[in-house]
DNA sequence: CCGCTTATAAGGCAAGTGTCCAATAAGCGG
DNA sequence: CCGCTTATTGGACACTTGCCTTATAAGCGG
């Protein structure tokens, strides 16, 4: 393959800082699971997808699973940290505060399909494996007192309903409807599941 | 491997009927699923699974990816003439019909983590793939159509909520739950999810 | 402008996979 | 009890994967 004239010249890509390439390769981790399933998505394939050789993955990683789980934990990070900036300077107004939130889970960002599909292969992962059962356990813990200190403002109590349990129906609500989102964005348009939300809200918030 | 003494007897499965045969690969599929997670279920580890040898499946499947599909359809069949049967005897009694619809739900065998984790899998393929989608999408019908007969027989009418809203809410609370209960049947117990199904129902069709 | 660090590339290797194929035996109909 | 169908096996092949190792060049500090 080498061309005659010359020995062998390599071309290489531009030596990047190494936290760019490390976010590099788990942008690409993401972008495999979407494109082509947990199956797919194999270590030279997110070396191929990243541009770069398929030695440079155990540079940055021990191994691919390992890349896997510090994507996991990476979207967590990104996600929670998102849906905190986005709920809490509406503290306030907490109706406001709840329903940007909801249109924050159903944002192109958050809900697209590359990002829950991903979501799916970590939630599959998280039942088998120790270390990506920690990471979900984790994020849950930190989703749910957000969306705790969200409806915990709320002006009208709950009623007849425990707080956890309403808590846990809203959850379920938003899981729900994000996989029915994920499954097909045009049977359950984004609109109607934030409008959803908000009805079961106003279901379980109000007298 | 082959003892000294004869000539290479091999030892084989009995002979068995081809539809026997077929289901075998069909559960050990959903078992590898569960046990191996996507990336694990190979058409050798599946035979190995159901104590066939490998080139078994291809006389029985066009080829592993086949065989998962037919699996999912085979699963989605299942589920639903379960669930049907086991609701439409207490159409009379509308409550009771969609109690006994939630803890089939939550049952022990079609929310074990075998199911929901091979669920997943199916789920994701629905994303990426037409045919996986088609069956999904079929299923979603059926299911759909199962829960407003249900619910369209409830005594109290729903209040202020279109019908399909609260369909959809409900169905998304099962999804939910489901998830939940998947990631940590500890954490959410099967009967307080049940309960929980309960109380959204109560929520989305009493005054 | 040189030399050192290290990011990057690429090859080798054992293991596993999917596909195809030929050989074998199980069990039925005659 | 024999012979035919076919369920079942196991091997061959090309290919991919993950892991490790060596060679190379990029770009910084001096």
């Amino acid at each position: 393959m080498a061309s005659a004239g010359e020995p062998t010249r390599l071309r290489r890509a531009r030596r990047a800082s190494p936290l760019v390439r490390r976010s590099d390769l788990l942008a690409a981790t993401v972008s495999c699971l979407a494109r082509l399933g947990p199956r797919g998505t194999t270590g030279r394939e997110i070396c191929r997808q990243a541009g770069v050789s398929h030695g440079l993955l155990r540079h940055y990683f021990r191994n691919p699973d390992n890349l896997l789980l510090e994507t996991y934990e990476q979207l967590c990070e990104d996600m929670l940290a998102h849906l905190e900036g986005v709920a809490s300077p509406f503290i306030d107004d907490p109706r406001d505060a709840l329903h940007r939130y909801f249109v924050a889970v159903f944002s192109d960002e958050w809900a697209s399909p590359e990002i829950i599909g991903a979501w799916m292969v970590f939630w599959q992962q998280a039942r088998s494996r120790e270390d990506f059962a920690a990471v979900s356990h984790a994020f849950n813990l930190r989703q749910r007192a957000l969306l705790e200190r969200l409806v915990s403002r709320l002006p009208v109590p709950l009623a007849g309903l425990p707080m956890d349990d309403a808590i846990a129906l809203l959850s379920a609500v938003l899981d729900g409807l994000w996989i029915e989102y994920y499954l097909s964005d045009t049977r359950t348009p984004r609109a109607r599941c934030i409008a959803l939300c908000e009805a079961a809200a106003r279901r379980l918030f109000a007298a």
